[in-house]
DNA sequence: CGATACCGTACAGTTTCGGTCCTGTTTGAG
DNA sequence: CTCAAACAGGACCGAAACTGTACGGTATCG
């Protein structure tokens, strides 16, 4: 299924309630978790794992709590992604170091997958969290923003 | 890490295997576990899957084995992910009916998560399995197929 | 101080994954 | 007609990952 962690996926709901309103900047966990309906441990454990890959800046104190430690604009999906579960990649040969593979000499497709993985990424790197946490109906993501075909590749 | 299953990846590499030459369209499992260089049991599970999914057609008896049940350009990898591990959704509740998400009514990210994963469907479906046979067109960059985990599956 | 709120880590329950095995059933060859 | 090769379909188990919780600690404000 090509399963994203539960983590990820509350994450970036979390992270909307940041990104919703300008004015309000600083939010702390109870209220977060109030407004999204988790429970507050976890909310606790997303949060300060988002702010340890600097997603999020931490106040402490009785007046403290958290903010966006960038613009809602650049924040990307692959980002919260990143943060929360670790690097993106569809198979577990692409995001290790080379020779640690088995079957790499004799691997059919190993080139093939990397294409694939930046494709995926470069999908979740073009959404930005600005774009989540509208209230949704835009246009579809187009197509040629997503697909990357034999020739795209990056750096 | 939006993880696929390995099963996946598997079943992945085994097609190359019977989308390569053209001639040859009956393989039996043993030949193929001994080409992939993968555990027989794993190869029988994955290849009984793939059948019973349609992507493969099996022939029993004596002289029996698989053969792919269209052409490697009207497979995608879409459809081999499809097959082995369920729809490609990354979140749970695009992949749910709808009313089984507690807080559908208040989510607010659910039509968005929508179009991401249809985007990346999109991918997936782009990139055939004729594709994935051919050896990897660009430069080698950073392969490593299989993890050398615990087991490091020598034949 | 002391209450509030974040910090770090550790821990258990549950689920899923990865892999193996066993018992049919079908088919071709001798 | 008999046998062995090869697929079919579950059942099973250990290991890993995910999910959620808890606890002791530290910083800040009034």
């Amino acid at each position: 299924m090509i399963r994203m962690t539960r983590l990820a996926d509350y994450g970036i709901v979390l992270l909307t309630y940041f990104a919703r309103d300008p004015d309000k900047t600083m939010h702390n966990s109870r209220d977060v978790a109030a407004a999204a309906r988790l429970p507050l441990p976890t909310v606790n454990k997303i949060l300060k794992a988002l702010t340890r890959k600097g997603l999020l800046v931490s106040h402490r104190g009785v007046k403290g709590g958290y903010s966006l430690a960038r613009r809602p604009e650049e924040i990307s999906v692959a980002d919260i992604i990143t943060a929360t579960e670790g690097p993106v990649a569809l198979t577990q040969c692409t995001q290790s170091l080379p020779g640690l593979c088995v079957q790499e000499s004799c691997c059919p497709v190993h080139g093939n997958w990397q294409r694939i993985n930046d494709a995926i990424r470069l999908a979740l790197e073009s959404v930005k969290l600005s774009e989540m946490a509208r209230p949704f109906p835009q246009q579809p993501l187009t197509p040629a923003r997503i697909i990357v075909h034999k020739e795209a590749r990056v750096s």
